[in-house]
DNA sequence: CGGCTCGTTCACAACCCTTTCACGGGCCGT
DNA sequence: ACGGCCCGTGAAAGGGTTGTGAACGAGCCG
């Protein structure tokens, strides 16, 4: 688990988190977020821009060692992406990195090297 | 296998690889790279400037000596120079040392003149 | 109790990475 | 220029990893 500072504010592209109070807003919109799905979004936002391992996240948010086959991290990703595409298309928050885990950035959804993964050819916009 | 000090930054040109993240940039903008593309290019930034014999290359990142048919570092070459030219096509990072190897150091592309490889007693650009 | 939300787990699909093969073109010594 | 080795490059197979929908159960509340 992870301390949250009373006055804590976590930004990056158009998104906007407040963990004392529970809070994620887009564009100044309430997203709403289970505890989960908040705490992990948190988490990744603390680490902006780096790769953060599974066993990372899990232990920080679930206050735990991740088990081998544990698939929460990943479904929770989902759930986020899911919900933060919803209201921001054009946004890409979540990337993953192949064999580590997921790193957070906002970047424009199309261009240039896609996506999510390491994908080998991506087209040329 | 290479250690990877925690706090390593390797540069070349606009290029920047954090080993230790398993992150590398390009002008700031992450580039997605595989885990052997990664552990290439780091073990060629670290040896910049000078040719790297094939068989240095494979043991260093693969972890075994280099079978006489093996031509995996040639194809993780390929790999990496595609997806540095769709960031950098005016850079030409990755250089080849017919019979021997390979050599990293940023270079300007010849527009007109595509002098792919370099021989050994060429000596120093 | 019945309906709801949330968290967990499962199963299958989709995808990515690595390795290997094959073909063609390049480079070099003769 | 010739022949042979070397390198560039696309493709494909195999296996591991991640995406995704759904089922299940616990807790909450009317």
């Amino acid at each position: 688990m992870e301390l949250n500072r009373e006055d804590e504010v976590l930004r990056a592209g158009d998104l906007e988190v407040r963990p004392a109070d529970h809070l994620a807003l887009v564009g100044g919109r309430t997203l709403p977020l289970s505890v989960r799905e908040l705490d992990l979004l948190a988490a990744l936002l603390r680490r902006q821009g780096r790769v953060v391992p599974r066993e990372e996240l899990y232990s920080t948010v679930w206050g735990a060692p991740l088990r081998s086959s544990d698939r929460s991290v990943d479904v929770y990703i989902h759930k986020l992406r899911a919900k933060l595409a919803r209201v921001q298309p054009q946004y890409r928050y979540v990337h993953t990195h192949f064999g580590f885990g997921y790193r957070l950035a906002p970047e424009l959804s199309h261009p240039f090297h896609t996506d999510v993964t390491n994908r080998q050819q991506d087209g040329l916009q």
